[in-house]
DNA sequence: AATTTTATTGCAACTTTTTGCGGATTTGAT
DNA sequence: ATCAAATCCGCAAAAAGTTGCAATAAAATT
């Protein structure tokens, strides 16, 4: 970042802060007062034009391009659209007459949502919420894992929970995840881990479902090796480049 | 975690905060001190901002994700302001350090509702609604007894539930009614009246709340004598004509 | 070209916002 | 009940913003 010497018109300078803007999302007002060798007090009033003409979103210490994802949507679930694809990819696993086991999470919610009228299947889960959309289906028959529930996420958890899953053996497992990278499924809380554990246990086969913004993230505790599931399931095309890594015998990335 | 970045502006790091609420549903503040290299206050201060403006929800040591928090419809609800008045006048017979048992149906999810926020109290429950409802309280604990679940009324039935009840010794047990008349509680439900009976024994006292206008009619199958509960919670008043009939040895109406 | 008019810029004094820190207080878990 | 972590509170310093104003530059006018 060089200092420009030469007599800019303001013209130029606004033109200039907004295609730093454009680049970066971002700019501070200090910044571009060392770069276009003005003072901060016309920078100030550059933003201000230029934030007045809605070219850009001015904040305090500069300024942010308007496209800049700020603006969240608090209703509505997070990357909804994402994991409305997940959903219907994951949804092509379950066929007729299986026992199918499932987790807590929007994303499983959503699949919930999404399983075909016509389905005749067993679901159990331990997630209030995908229970109630369980419910709204007509053909398949639900069973609640009872036990002490998580008042933030909503499922049940405990000893309750693990010996009724010990008893269980089902022909597919699908959960979400806090966090995956090339190694293992990780999570932040003991007692979901625990329960995630005794799902994969009570299933033939078991699913990961998540968006791709996960990848490569990591929490503290251990759900199991990436080798011990099954199917990966993401918004992404199965042959992206952010796989890189997670490929390995006996998991089918979807 | 993530890399230490140079001056941040206060929006980007709240965006920034956000995109991980929404990828992990809940987040540390000592985290986020880290990751975004600024002092825990200045966490603590972004996230009652944002809590302000209703993204997520504080909580002691960090926030978790809006998006599991059940959000009551009360516009649907049958005779609310009936069930409203019964509720509360339900709520006095539940006194801290006790166990509950909660039923279906909608006055007892409005009981749930208007909990006193500072009891501290066991409740079981069988009703995902009531459940969900519960989960909204700081600090009661909420124990799902789970079984298949009956999908027009979400509540678990089911021998499971029915073994784990008899292996609870509670204190009270509130339960609505589909029809009751001066000699018995009756219902429409098999099932339902299994699960019932087992909810009754399984308590020390027993409460029925239900409105008036059930006063009277009666059903084909019989939960229990009215001889048999302890409680009977309407929307009239204590001393109406309407009971008359009701009135017996050890039977308290409210 | 000279002159008036208008706009832009930097500066100084002052206000507001943001942030981190010490210490008192509350909370949650044991 | 006890104890450490988390929170709250007030404060002070630094950073950013505001305003008025004079100096200067650009534009318009004669």
């Amino acid at each position: 970042m060089h200092p420009i010497q030469t007599q800019m018109l303001k013209r130029e300078r606004q033109a200039f802060i907004m295609k730093q803007i454009n680049l970066h999302n971002r700019i501070l007002s200090a910044d571009l007062g060392l770069m276009l060798n003005v003072s901060e007090d016309t920078i100030r009033r550059d933003l201000n034009e230029l934030a007045e003409a809605g070219e850009l979103v001015k904040v305090h210490g500069g300024a942010l391009s308007k496209s800049y994802h700020y603006d969240y949507a608090p209703s509505t679930t997070y990357a909804l659209s994402e994991k409305t694809v997940i959903a219907q990819k994951a949804a092509t696993l379950i066929e007729d007459g299986m026992f199918v086991i499932l987790g807590g999470g929007t994303t499983v919610r959503e699949l919930a949502r999404l399983l075909p009228v016509d389905l005749k299947a067993t679901f159990f889960t331990i997630s209030l919420t995908t229970a109630l959309q369980l419910c709204d289906h007509p053909t398949i028959d639900v069973i609640f894992l009872g036990g002490t529930l998580v008042k933030n996420s909503q499922i049940s958890v405990g000893g309750e929970v693990i010996s009724r899953l010990n008893e269980i053996k089902a022909d597919l497992c699908i959960m979400g995840t806090n966090a995956i990278d090339t190694e293992c499924i990780t999570d932040t809380d003991l007692e979901a881990v625990q329960v995630k554990k005794a799902m994969i246990k009570a299933s033939k086969r078991s699913a990961v479902v998540t968006i791709s913004e996960k990848l490569g993230s990591t929490q503290k505790l251990q759900v199991c090796e990436l080798s011990d599931i099954d199917y990966l399931v993401t918004d992404l095309p199965a042959d992206a480049p952010q796989f890189l890594g997670y490929r390995r015998e006996g998991l089918v990335i979807l």
